[in-house]
This record gives C-alpha cells, sequence and structure tokens, in this order.
DNA sequence: TTGTAAGCGTTATCAA
DNA sequence: TTGATAACGCTTACAA
C-alpha cells in the first residue's frame, strides 16, 4: 500500500493525500474525511524513506555509546531521549564496544542522511578526526571532550571532581591515596589523574606512582588490581576509582579479607550509578548529573543540525560528592 | 556531492558511478579508478536514503528493549549485533521503558520501512497486537514469547527453570521458601511463578500466598518488599528472586540485619549478570544464555525478513543454575 | 563496457 | 481546493 493506492482508492490525488498526511490546511473537510477513512481502512502508513529522500532529513538522532554496562549511561540515554522527543526527534542507540571501527562505520549513518546527527558518549577517535567530522555533521560530545574547533560538548570538570574527592580522602585521615583509573587515556581520565595529584601536592603528600594504577571498567580487572595495591609495602589506606564497578570490585576484595570499606580503606567510586547504592556496605561516589548532561547534549546536537556552522561550545555542569559508607565523616573543627 | 556531481566530475554517467560503488564487475579498469578517485578526493559517501528507497530495504534492524538497567540485556544486544552484522545488518537499539505507547511508535519504525526488522526483549504489548504486526512484517521476540502464530522467540523455559532453582532451595533445607517476582504479568514472569509452585507442591509443601510477592525489577523496591517478608510472623528461609538487582536488595537487607545469605536464609537470583558475581557474598543465579538468544533471535528474524510467511518458530535455550556464596551446598546422600 | 531512462514513495511547485 | 508533474538520490533494465 503506498500513497498513489490510497489516492485511487480515496478518488483524489497524491497531492491531496499527501497533504492530509501532512495536516496541510487547503483541504476541503469531505475530502480528507475522505482520504482519512481509506486510510485507516487500509492500515497505510507513509513509507518515511520516500518523505525522508525528498525532505532531505530524517527525524532520527544516534547516540554512541561504548558499552552499555555502565548504569549511569541509561540516565545520559533517558535524557537524551527526553528532550529529543520533545523536539520531535527519536533516538537510536548504538554499542561500539570501543572499537574504533565500529564507531566509524555508525558514523556513516549520519554521513550517509540516515540519521540528522550524532551524540557519542565516550569516543575512542582521536580529536582530529572527530573535528573534521564535527565541522561537516552535526557531531557533540557527552560527558568528555576534545580538543578541536567544531566540536560541542556537555561534561562535568573532571580535573575538579577528582580534586575533590581525593581532598576529601586526605581530610578524612589518609595520606596513602591510591587511584584507580581506565586505561583508555581519554581525556576525562587524563583529568581525574590531574585532579587527584593536585589535591595531594595541596597537602604536601609526593605522588607514588604505583598508587597509580589502570584497570578495566569492571568489577574483575578492580579486584585484582587490589590484589596488586593492598600486596604493596604500604598499601594505601583509600582508594579512589573511576567507576562504581571497580570501587564494587575494591570493595568485594576488602570484605573477602575482613577489612572494613569507610573505617580500614575508604574507597570513593565514581559515576554514582544505581550500584554504589546496591552495595552495602554503600559505596561514596563522584555523582555525574547523567540525565542533565544528556538534555544538554542534544540541545547542542539540535543548534548544530539547524545550522552546522553555529559556533560550537562546551557546556560544564556541576558533579556532587554523594558521601556514603565507605568513607568517614569530615573531622569537626 | 551526490553521484551525479561525481558522475560529471568522472567524466561518465551517474550509471557507472553506481555501478563501481556496488563493485559490479562489468566496469573497465581505467573507468573504475577515475570514479575511485573523483569519490576519493571530493569524500563522496552516498546517501542511503536514496538507495533504500530503491531497493526497498535498508540493512537495518532495530531492536526494543524495556531498559538497559539490567546488565543480562548486554549479552542479549550482543549477540543479536554479532549475527547481525555477519549478515550485513546494522543493529539499532531503542529503549521502551515499557511504556506501550514508545513500543508503538518505534514499531512504526518497521511500518514505514526504516528498518527491515524488530527484535523485541520483554514487550508490553499483548498478544494479539503483537500477532498482527508479525503476521506482516518481520518481528520476533527474544526471552520472552507471546501466544500467537505468527511469533518466532527465543526463550529459556521459564517454568522449568524456576522449578529448579525452587527444587534447589527446598532440597537443601528450606521448607519457607518465597518467591519475588516481577510485576509486569508478562508471560514469563507467570511461568516463574508456576514453576515455583510446581516445586513446592513436588515436596508436599502448601503455597502460601504472603510468600509470594510482586515488585520492580531495582534492588530499592526489593530491599522494601524484603522487609514485608522478614516482617512476617514465620519468615522465608530462602527466597527466590526474579532478577539479581532484586537478589542485591535482598542480600543488602540481610547483611543490614546482621543475617547471613546463605546460612540463615538462601538467596536466588535470576539472570546471571555481573551483579551476582560482583556482589559479596556472591549471589547464586539462574543463568540465562543472553548472548545465544540474541544470535537466536536474529537468525529467526532474518527468515522473516527473507519470507515474512515462513513459518514461525519458538526456540527454547537450556539455563544452567550458577550456586555461589547465597545457597548451601546439596546435602551428601 | 557504457549510457539512457524508468522508477522507488514521497513532497512541493505551479497552474488550473 | 485540487491535480499534474518535477524532484529528492539512487539502482537497474534495456539499448547501444
Amino acid at each position: 500500500m503506498n500513497i498513489k493506492e490510497v489516492a485511487i482508492l480515496a478518488e483524489t490525488s497524491v497531492a491531496t493525500v499527501s497533504r492530509v498526511l501532512n495536516e496541510d490546511t487547503h483541504v476541503s473537510e469531505s475530502t480528507r474525511q475522505r482520504v482519512q477513512e481509506i486510510i485507516e481502512i487500509t492500515g497505510y502508513k507513509p513509507n518515511l524513506i520516500g518523505r525522508n529522500l525528498r525532505t532531505l532529513h530524517s527525524g532520527k538522532i544516534l547516540v554512541m555509546m561504548p558499552t552499555t554496562s555502565n548504569p549511569y549511561y541509561s540516565r545520559v540515554m533517558q535524557g537524551i531521549e527526553h528532550r529529543a522527543s520533545l523536539s520531535g526527534y527519536d533516538t537510536l542507540f548504538v554499542i561500539t564496544h570501543r572499537v574504533p571501527e565500529n564507531e566509524r562505520r555508525y558514523l556513516d549513518l549520519v554521513l550517509t542522511k540516515q540519521v540528522d546527527g550524532i551524540i557519542v558518549l565516550a569516543s575512542t577517535l582521536d580529536g582530529q578526526e572527530m573535528n573534521d567530522i564535527a565541522g561537516e555533521y552535526p557531531f557533540v560530545q557527552c560527558g568528555a571532550y576534545t580538543i578541536g574547533d567544531n566540536i560541542s560538548y556537555a561534561c562535568i570538570d573532571n580535573v575538579r571532581a577528582a580534586y575533590e574527592a581525593v581532598s576529601y580522602l586526605i581530610k578524612t585521615g589518609n595520606r596513602r591515596v591510591a587511584l584507580m583509573n581506565g586505561p583508555y587515556a581519554r581525556t576525562y581520565e587524563l583529568e581525574r589523574e590531574i585532579g587527584y595529584k593536585q589535591a595531594l601536592a595541596e597537602a604536601g603528600i609526593p605522588v607514588r606512582e604505583d598508587y597509580i594504577r589502570s584497570c578495566e571498567y569492571s568489577h574483575l580487572d578492580s579486584y585484582d588490581c587490589c590484589v596488586e595495591l593492598m600486596g604493596l609495602k604500604d598499601p594505601p589506606t583509600a582508594i579512589f576509582t573511576s567507576s562504581d564497578q571497580m570501587a564494587a570490585g575494591v570493595v568485594k576484595y576488602l570484605m573477602k579479607h575482613q577489612l572494613v570499606a569507610g573505617r580500614d580503606v575508604d574507597v570513593i567510586g565514581f559515576d554514582n550509578s544505581f550500584i554504589s547504592d546496591m552495595f552495602y556496605p554503600a559505596i561514596s561516589s563522584v555523582s555525574q548529573p547523567g540525565y542533565e548532561l544528556g538534555k544538554v547534549a542534544f540541545d547542542l546536537l539540535l543548534e548544530k543540525i539547524n545550522d552546522i556552522h553555529s559556533i560550537s561550545k562546551g557546556i560544564v555542569l556541576n558533579y556532587k560528592l554523594e558521601l556514603r559508607d565507605t568513607t568517614k565523616p569530615l573531622p569537626e573543627k
């Protein structure tokens, strides 16, 4: 069933059917009803490929995620989706598994006009490549940023966030603080290391390279990593990790070894996903405003969709240090 | 830049450019190279909307998920994706949040020919509606099934899985076994209840309605639900839950109340997601072969894409009871 | 081997 | 208010 057949059945022209479809007012009530009736009887649905070809836009955006296993991404997705649907866009997702080839393959969806724009959550592409694409096609980053003139982004200040978390650990009595960071050398990871070092420096604590570890964003890897850290001659008394899953692995290690998180070893995770609250003891975590990041990212994308040459911007939202059972309270003054 | 402009620059016809694009062999090497060169210089990418309109297929499939917060879905997604990419399909995802309207909106993607088929993970639509759609468009279910002639599905035997889990709890000494089930009255939920009751019946244990609870698939709700269960005059000594997140909430409750999971109260979750292993104590769980379910579901979809009138089938894969710390070992014979 | 032209299903322009 | 028709970008007979 296509528009032509509907037109024949309704004894009118395709143009008129199209007008009814698009709620054009220049259609007499009687023909409108006649067409409407045929549409209902036949269950006709316009072929949007045809429409998209004609209008040259798809009404869809794409979100590229590295993985779905981090629940923090769910919140981002919801933020994007919500804002997008208000503007009449459908939101589609793909998973890149952090494989650049996959990312490029999905980028093709915008290059080949199948979606109107792309939001990428934690790209593995290099800055130059992203910047080139963002110069020609609507493409923004969310939760991360890359240096480049053309790329709009929404994220938090990872330097400050890490700085604040580590400072808190120091203020509550820790001098041997370890950093368990992600292994991808992305900007946000580098920044967290910078923030970590700033906090140490401010407290006059020398950096110990053996306290800075990198491992996968999974509880299995962080557990293994924790084995190494705690096997050091002077094991850390506090560990700051780059995700809640990592923190969970650390807490699991501690429990298994009859150590109490928040007493023997303090732990702060990142993202404040449901994992941090689900665990017992509940895990302290740096909360990223995922939902808002998603909303803002869509708004930025929309600007680019409407005018690819609009000026790029970065929007930095506030994080929040969410304190739970795996950290000590601040000492009274 | 479109195919026509490329043709002009390459001093040939659009047909020839199209042939080069589609690796048609009936093109002389010299013109092929000339066209190839222009394509590279100009960075031309064919507009796939145009191609799709002409070929009447999109090379994309859609996967509808209720939520991303259950990590088990990740495995399913990977299975689908992997198999789909082997057949040259891109896999797109959407989240329905269990809202039927959302589901229908996304169903439109297949009705309007924007994707070639849909796999739905845990639909909220009723059987009739699904069956009608599946009669006309490639549409299969994964991890759930609905009665209906037209719908192919891949899932496990939830009756048997629940039966086996509960039987295990009984065999290891429990006579007061509770069921914490999901609240959506989907087939797989009903079946788990049936399996639960079968196991009780077989052991001659009467069903107690106050031991059968329904709550959201979240650790917060299951925690609250657990408060009620454990507040009963005869609280259960074992709890079988419909997801690992629920089980986590239960275990959290136990720990908070100085009860030991696997000694005072046994717990078995469902899905065997990373949560069950991440927790300490590690949570026993019914493992669904998510990756394989995804692969099979795609194969079923492909059959429908190739012939919408091909006979529908259900494929039932084996689950596995994964025993960890929250259950007791079987007594020696 | 190459080109011409029809056609995929729609929207938009123009004339009636 | 309507309808004929060109156009969107591509593929594919068919002809040359």
